[in-house]
DNA sequence: TCAACAAATGACCAATCAGTCACTTTTTGA
DNA sequence: TCAAAAAGTGACTGATTGGTCATTTGTTGA
């Protein structure tokens, strides 16, 4: 497996917690780890708590007195610390860039390398968000959509300014935005279907530089043939 | 409900078929009819025979002499034909076109209004097309993907021929091809959630027009400004 | 050492639902 | 008209699984 640990696991030596609080902080790490994989290998219906109490090594039951709202509130957890970490990624790509441009490519750069580095992450999420956001319970489709608002207002914010600069286009901000995330993560997947599939040896951007500077190039210059000298910069 | 039938009923007034026949590819209909309509309303999981027979006004048990696969053959028979429906928007949107341009606005604008005329399918389509290709049952994931790659061969056959005209940046065109349709199906659906939800009048291109408009521009000019004069076509 | 408390456990319960089949209703054709 | 065949039906079954709780195991501090 070659995913990671994505939390912050600092608080481990912080003198401010006991020693029974720093356990049970651990143990429930484990459990949200456990989660994370088997919602992401299952999906969330096929996923079964017995699975993730096994796969954290603890019984059923003991996964209630650290999740009382059950299935619903590990799933719910485990996405908030997934949306925690990209909302952190897309606020450090923009912040001391001296363009949009250069801000666009280091953000791009940097999302395809964290999904390069949680693969089930990104399964899950591709999985499940998507069907979540137009979910029949109004609970759950609430708690994605405000989170997807939440990225597209600070992607937002960047393209707006960028705009007013007449770096960009004017067009809808709003709508550069959601494109831009659509793209994004259409691409991750595309990657990472080809991958794992591998039917024919296809080409597809191998790392994430490459898939940078395709979509950047794309979505910054357009599709059409400007120069007829075949212009690669 | 704003959703047409989707489908061909020319076979209605064919002499090849008795009058028995064609009662029963009626009855057949209407069970795909009803089986479509619940699994966009609820997604395949949470979809219960029981429902579809009612909502087609048979008992369940009927529905095994029509479908005798069960829920899985009602599944991918409604997809079968959702996806031979955009294969045949995609064919006849390229096919008197004089250039790439030319082809690529009439297929958005096909498209806009086919996703626009059927939300029932594009919501279903969206909850668990993607799902389902990367299902860990590997003949749903198979099913899904070899459609999926059909679109992409329809389509990267004509970017491929623009690119060899000039008419396209000389980029990978099955990349290329991905990218438009995850633009595409990301745009309809933004259309689609904006107009639901409401939560703020939100203007986002209300016609099929406008987002193929926007969509077109974005793709074929890019983001990036190149006249100082912020040039509106 | 041991009593009192906290934590962990997994057998069990209740609900759900795909699929079956014995029975009823309808159609057919002689 | 009516018997035989075809079509339709929904109560039932078996399997699954989220959640519960009486019981067991472990920890603490006097």
């Amino acid at each position: 497996m070659t995913n990671q640990s994505l939390f912050d696991e600092s608080f481990m030596e912080s003198p401010v917690l006991s020693r029974k609080e720093r356990e049970r902080l651990m143990r429930r790490r484990a459990m949200l780890e456990a989660a994370r994989a088997v919602f992401a290998e299952k999906g969330y219906v096929d996923a079964t708590l017995d699975e993730i109490a096994q796969r954290a090594e603890f019984g059923k039951g003991t996964l209630y007195n650290y999740f009382p709202g059950g299935k619903d509130e590990l799933f719910f957890t485990v996405f908030e610390e997934i949306f925690a970490q990209f909302r952190q990624l897309i606020a450090q790509s923009f912040a001391g860039a001296a363009s949009f441009r250069e801000g666009f490519e280091t953000f791009l750069r940097a999302s395809f390398e964290f999904f390069e580095q949680h693969r089930d992450m990104l399964l899950l999420v591709t999985r499940e968000s998507q069907r979540m956001l137009v979910s029949p319970d109004p609970e759950r489709a609430a708690f994605f959509q405000k989170h997807h608002e939440t990225f597209l207002e600070l992607l937002t914010r960047h393209i707006q300014a960028a705009i007013e600069r007449g770096e960009v286009r004017p067009l809808p901000a709003e709508a550069v935005a959601h494109t831009i995330l659509g793209n994004l993560h259409g691409l991750a997947m595309h990657r990472l279907l080809k991958e794992c599939v591998a039917s024919k040896p296809q080409h597809v951007f191998p790392t994430p530089e490459e898939a940078t500077r395709f979509l950047s190039t794309l979505l910054l210059e357009g599709l059409l043939n400007r120069t007829q000298t075949t212009g690669k910069s």
